[in-house]
DNA sequence: CAAATTTGACCACA
DNA sequence: TGTGGTCAAATTTG
């Protein structure tokens, strides 16, 4: 594992601390205060994760962030397996949550093997959606448990789900955070990597439907890297934020905020970070806060935000 | 009993 | 020939 991987990896399980306690603290305050005074809280959280999204995926840049291009290949469908597919490669970063040796992302799958992989521990298991054969749907995913921490698992998908019957109603009691990693070979343009640095985070605008319903979607109307080309660390902040505001979603009872307060609460944030200086304060700051542990951190909040 | 999983066989590919 | 992806029979699960 390289150093930016290490990183990359003590990053996130802070912030995915950071969110177990945002959760925590959203369902504490429900009880004590209005939900009018939680928005600015809601708005403030995001911005900073999204900020510290934002280092991550900066941080990436010097390896392959350029997720390969798959359009124009369609003609030779007749390998119509998981060789030629885009493959994204996903750590899902499970919460505390019960050891499960899958991850529930809203979509129903249907496991067809497993096999050892050399130099790991764990094997890898093999899906296909359930209604494959029903609905003709071609999703495929592959599921490897890390074999340095076994709350990170290693999720390739393939193929796009042309079915609809995914379960995303019932809410998942865990917490996922999904990042895209890598794209794959070393030969992807590489160099364009200027144009791909995030130059400005624009409003959010995301719907709950979409996000359960329509990946793809959200990946689009959730971004905020500039791109032309989706990349890696637009679809990495997206999930992330997706992930955060679902559960905020579900720390707040539905009554008193309902989804689309919080989308334009969300819209009307400051637009953040220009350039990398003022992304590495606000990291650098939600790192301090991340430091502080479960207690101090509460506090440290309400001066924060001057509650 | 139907649907899902397990597990070794099979097979493609480098 | 080794590795990894899929198939399918056996088995488990609900």
């Amino acid at each position: 594992m390289t150093q930016v991987a290490m990183e990359e990896k003590i990053l996130i399980n802070g912030l995915e601390q950071g969110i177990e306690l945002t959760k925590r603290l959203m369902s504490n305050f429900k009880h004590t205060s209005s939900a009018e005074s939680n928005k600015p809280l809601i708005s403030e959280i995001l911005r900073i994760y999204q900020n510290a999204i934002f280092m991550l995926s900066f941080n990436d840049d010097d390896k392959n962030i350029v997720k390969r291009s798959h359009d124009t290949d369609e003609k030779d469908y007749k390998k119509r397996k998981i060789s030629d597919k885009k493959t994204e490669k996903v750590f899902v970063f499970v919460g505390t949550g019960q050891e499960k040796d899958s991850v529930d992302d809203g979509y129903s799958w249907r496991k067809y093997g497993a096999k050892e992989i050399s130099g790991s521990i764990n094997p890898r298991g093999y899906y296909r959606c359930t209604h494959q054969f029903t609905q003709n749907c071609l999703a495929l995913k592959h599921i490897q448990k890390s074999d340095t921490d076994p709350s990170i698992f290693e999720v390739t998908y393939a193929g796009d789900h042309t079915c609809n019957n995914n379960s995303a109603s019932q809410a998942t009691t865990n917490f996922h955070v999904s990042m895209f990693e890598e794209g794959n070979r070393a030969g992807d343009v590489t160099e364009q990597r200027e144009d791909i640095k995030p130059i400005k985070t624009e409003p959010v605008v995301v719907s709950l439907e979409d996000l359960e319903n329509q990946r793809e979607n959200v990946v689009r109307r959730l971004s905020f890297s500039n791109s032309n080309h989706e990349n890696v660390g637009e679809w990495e902040s997206n999930v992330f934020l997706g992930n955060v505001m679902k559960n905020l979603m579900e720390s707040l009872s539905p009554a008193t905020m309902s989804w689309s307060e919080i989308t334009s609460e969300i819209a009307n944030a400051p637009a953040s970070v220009e350039n990398s200086e003022t992304a590495y304060s606000y990291f650098s700051s939600l790192d301090n806060i991340i430091d502080l542990g479960h207690e101090d951190w509460w506090w440290s909040a309400r001066d924060i935000l001057n509650w």
